[in-house]
DNA sequence: AACAATTACGGAATCCGTAAAAATT
DNA sequence: AATTTTTACGGATTCCGTAATTGTT
């Protein structure tokens, strides 16, 4: 059976070209290298280098078992972070999502529907939905479409997340009941970076306006309670928000068809079991108006 | 880095259920498998087991583990056989055929083309052209048809193989210029076991015949010799074939239409550049009629 | 009593770094 | 002189089988 670390030095040797490099970036000693390159071939049976007295490089042999060991050592990589992320899984129930409101919503509501089981969770961009699913790393994403790629991938609708505007006291759209993204042109909002698909939707759709990007949740609120800059909210943010204080803001919907993204709860078939009576508490919950308090 | 040895007893625990089955199977002492086990789990961080007292069973992760080790291990021996066969194929020119006679035609030609290259032959069963080649395992393989599946795969018509027989002169047939399929009614012949496609062909096309298969090629020049039985030959096997003893049978073409095979020298593309000048020599010299003389 | 898993122990094989040698640029 | 590969040596680690222990069927 082939050793896989005499396979990484022979990948190191084909990318560095000589032992002596080789060994240095895979800080080991130039004789182990010399060592273990004889040893493959031994234990092959076959020549992999051509061997003049102080050069050595890959033969034709060589360059192709380079090529296939990167390969084995790839599949060997997957292997290892599969069982891993499949493990930890059975511990915790990672949750991603493509948007952040499902996600912080659930956080919310984790106290009623966990069984002693611990959420740990992450924004996913889109086109890593299907890989993260399938090696274990998220046992469940909230994304807002059903994903149909894969036969071992399946997804439930929870409901939609709908669109609104905090807007301050002091600006005169807070007397509107609602506003259209129209109304909102040319106005500057505090938003926070990882909101995921929201950023092309508020960007295509209101005219002219800027928006004040905040990598960190505590300090945007803080951002919030010191200006009159209008922020976002959406039906899953606004169960969760602090009533008490409201910042001196009024909750303005967004009238416009295009104010919302439907969300599902998409995992493997495989953990339907497991993640199903979640997203079924999840939809039973789902706060479908502004208006309706909890 | 995994120690493949580790899947390897991980793999083998799922088939055997226990440790001390397991270690029986696999010539090593139960402690070895017992440490190596927990070895694995150390080195992936995870528990793949569920340990009672004198009860081991793999969990939910142990049983992914082993499911995906198998995969793994499958990878491992495919790259150790793809890299030794390619390093043996620098030795030689291995050449397969789905039928015998371009095979043993190469045979004969070979002093005129080969450079100090050692050919090994073999027959190859048409399902596994394909594999056969890209495992490195032939570096050309005569086909009765042009191979379409893959990419790295091409082929080179080379000409027809075409079908005779050799009648004693004691059976009236041996007077003709040439025989049908069906003037072969009734028939026995000596026929040599490899010979790939031809089976069929003559099964299905000569009535009632009984065919008396001889594995060993020697053999059946005995019992040609000494016997009456007609033979099969072809433009490819005529040529090589001894002139000065005839066995007393005069040579007899098949009129028929479907008494030919076409052949192709399929290989890799990669390895066109020394396969190609082969097949060239091959086509040239290509016997086209019975009663060409060299 | 038979079987299964684990632990303890000790010899043997392997591994790996240091040092030195041989040869080239 | 600096670099590169290879060989030689020796200590340290790892490996693995034997034997003993614990507990179950």
């Amino acid at each position: 059976m082939t050793d896989l670390e005499l396979l990484k030095e022979l990948v190191a040797f084909e990318q560095y070209g000589t032992l002596s490099a080789t060994a240095e970036h895979l800080m080991i000693t130039q004789p182990s290298v010399t060592r273990g390159m004889k040893k493959l071939e031994q234990e092959l049976g076959v020549a992999l280098f051509n061997r003049e007295v102080n050069r050595i490089t890959l033969n034709e042999t060589g360059k192709l078992a380079a090529k296939k060991a990167k390969e084995l050592l790839q599949a060997e990589q997957d292997f290892t972070e599969a069982v891993i992320n499949f493990g930890h899984m059975q511990e915790y129930i990672n949750v991603g999502g493509v948007i952040p409101g499902p996600i912080l919503y659930l956080e919310n509501l984790k106290d009623k529907v966990s069984q002693s089981l611990t959420f740990n969770h992450q924004l996913v961009k889109p086109e890593n939905v299907v890989s993260d699913l399938i090696n274990y790393k998220e046992r469940l994403i909230f994304t807002d479409q059903e994903i149909l790629d894969n036969d071992e991938i399946e997804s439930m609708f929870l409901g939609v997340e709908k669109l609104a505007v905090k807007i301050s006291e002091f600006n005169p759209l807070s007397t509107h009941t609602s506003v259209s993204y129209k109304d909102l042109e040319g106005q500057s909002f505090l938003v926070v970076n990882d909101i995921g698909s929201w950023k092309e939707i508020i960007r295509d759709n209101i005219p002219n306006a800027k928006f004040l990007f905040q990598e960190d949740l505590n300090s945007l609120d803080e951002l919030t309670q010191y200006s009159n800059f209008p922020v976002f909210r959406t039906n899953l943010t606004q169960v969760i928000e602090n009533h008490n204080e409201d910042n001196g803001r009024k909750l303005v919907p967004i009238k416009d068809n295009n104010n919302y993204i439907e969300v599902y709860g998409t995992y493997l078939t495989s953990q339907r079991s497991t993640v199903q009576p979640l997203l079924k508490e999840i939809a039973k919950n789902w706060p479908q108006d502004y208006n309706e308090k909890k």
